[in-house]
DNA sequence: GAGCTGAATTAAATCGATTTAAGAGGTTAT
DNA sequence: ATAACCTCTTAAATCGATTTAATTCAGCTC
């Protein structure tokens, strides 16, 4: 039901008014104010004319009559499992900022997990017309029909461009550090299979542990297999952990929330961190400089992964031909408090 | 320029091939399509075989075409200061949510309090055809052209509805819970006031002080004048209040972000919360639980907040003609562990 | 002065869907 | 038998901009 409050746009100008407030003809302004080749031989005094016209009326060319010729509509879809938490929502950011210094809109659908969302909001998107899609921590399955960049995707599919972390790295200045600290069981938190980095970050790590000589024991290591924004992602697991009685000496938790809740865990059962145990965390969060203690942990740059995504699009949806399937950032090591020379077992 | 990748939308199916698949026109087709009243006439049979037919060939009708005549887009603006901070992200998850359930999409943009992108912005929006705008954190200032729901807005304007939380109510919970543990020499955090919320949470609590009998110091007042995502946001200005030397038993800092930083400002010099010093946060975001000491905070349905504005804006779009110029929401107290008895000076 | 060239502009087709006025063909009432 | 009325369908206008082909009018040449 067409809803059309009275003077809520006031008169549109189109461009047939502008052409007729000067007795001339809307190819004729529609050339001038696009700078298209045929406005070649119009003189300069008129186009001069024009385009003071254009600007006294105010003139605003329908975007949707322009999209339906032209068909480029300047918009590209996000697509994300979710949109409010310290994850996807920085890399939004990143992207947002660099979008809007193109000039490039955005919509954003979120699926929260449920595949069959997933597939029908490509779905939608592309009939809004997105020139291209960004998915953040979403596991595309087909090759998809638009061009494609994923955040932390993993899967080579054509047309798609991958930005990973390189957790080859992470792994490398995750463990050594642990190393140098001198521990040797150390327990480890794998993320939810849903989350698409958990795998890759855990191949790298046990990857690397075995290079350096790091042991992994399967009864140190939980599995995390519930999706929750806040630190309960880690806090049921390192119970859980904690009742094995196993000793360790650190944990290598799957992400700073997780961190956080493994840190209350271990608080309650009455260890010191990092004095009995060490705790090192994932992504550098705006909290983990400030929970207490400092969280150490892996930084991801979100931000910039953001921003990388939408130059890789931009740069694909406006011409270019050939685009690496997958872009490594480096993550960096923040070393805070959380963690501390081993002591001894616990 | 145009990028047509050949093959990549494959041969779109429009309506006029639809209509020449079945011997009809176009005009026909789109009448039964959309059930309009001159499909009156036309047999069932006809009927039948058209929706057939278009579900066979898997007809979607072009957005921008039907946007051209109708003049209905489902799509809204979201206009935040931010994105990617715990305040906004949970309030446009919320959004999201709903604007998804009743087939609207959104597009964002983000001013980071530059004042000429935000008049820039509404414009921009407005020319990309959205039949409504929700703002968040953001201070409008002139009645819009367009429907619109302020969340955080706290100027009455024709055609806003203001999405506020009801502070009176949250300063009553805040000072009631620290007048219980007989807090007397309580300091005060004010919030930037680029936040929308600063001003009236502020004038909410010097109301609420003199009717329960509590006197607000100036000299334990200090005023936040950065704005930054981080827990840095409360750190500084903590700083800045124990270098006054004035004794005081308990913080309400101007939001949880603050609060932690706070807790880390008294913490080091050498201060116990809340042994020594009580902290009372405000918005429970999600690390508030997790952080240790875990924050007592007053509690802002952020999710639901952005819930509440999507469903007031589209019904207003969708015909409501009256709508209120304000919606108040609940607060809820959660006490933690960052407040405790006043035990004595500091 | 017929023909040509080029500058300046216009008319008309197009994008894809919606909607209104207009037929065509058949049946019923007067 | 002619108007009056249905029923079913179509043609054409419209939304607002872009683009291609066509047109007008100078000025110039031979």
């Amino acid at each position: 039901m067409q809803v059309k409050k009275p003077g809520q746009r006031p008169q549109v100008i189109t461009l047939k008014a502008v052409a007729q407030h000067l007795g001339l003809t809307p190819g004729t302004v529609s050339a001038v104010l696009n700078d298209s080749p045929s406005a070649r031989s119009i003189p300069q005094e008129t186009k001069n004319r024009i385009r003071a016209a254009a600007t006294e009326l105010n003139y605003r060319p329908n975007f949707f009559a322009r999209t339906l010729r032209n068909k480029r509509t300047y918009t590209i879809g996000v697509i994300a499992e979710e949109i409010g938490d310290s994850y996807s929502s920085p890399i939004i950011s990143g992207l947002e900022q660099y979008l809007r210094n193109r000039d490039y809109f955005f919509l954003t659908v979120v699926h929260r997990h449920d595949p069959v969302l997933l597939s029908r909001y490509s779905q939608l998107l592309s009939e809004r017309g997105v020139e291209g899609i960004i998915t953040v921590d979403t596991t595309v399955q087909e090759a998809p029909m638009l061009p494609t960049v994923a955040i932390a995707g993993h899967k080579k599919l054509k047309g798609v461009t991958n930005i990973v972390l390189d957790h080859e790295r992470a792994a490398v200045l995750a463990l050594n550090h642990l190393k140098e600290l001198h521990h040797e069981r150390i327990a480890f938190m794998r993320g939810n299979p849903v989350s698409s980095d958990a795998k890759d970050r855990w191949d790298a790590i046990c990857r690397v542990a075995g290079q350096i000589g790091l042991t992994i024991d399967p009864e140190l290591t939980v599995q995390i297999d519930t999706d929750d924004p806040t630190p309960m992602l880690g806090y049921p697991f390192t119970k859980q952990l904690l009742a094995r009685h196993k000793p360790f000496t650190a944990i290598f938790a799957y992400n700073d929330m997780s961190a956080i809740g493994a840190i209350r865990a271990l608080q309650e059962q009455g260890l010191r961190v990092p004095q009995d145990v060490s705790v090192l965390g994932f992504d550098d969060i705006p909290g983990a400089a400030f929970h207490s203690p400092s969280l150490t942990t892996v930084r991801q740059p979100l931000n910039r992964m953001g921003e990388v995504a939408a130059q890789t699009l931009l740069d694909r949806i406006e011409g270019k031909k050939e685009y690496p399937s997958e872009i490594a950032i480096e993550p960096e090591l923040v070393v805070r408090e959380s963690t501390a020379n081993a002591r001894g077992s616990c």
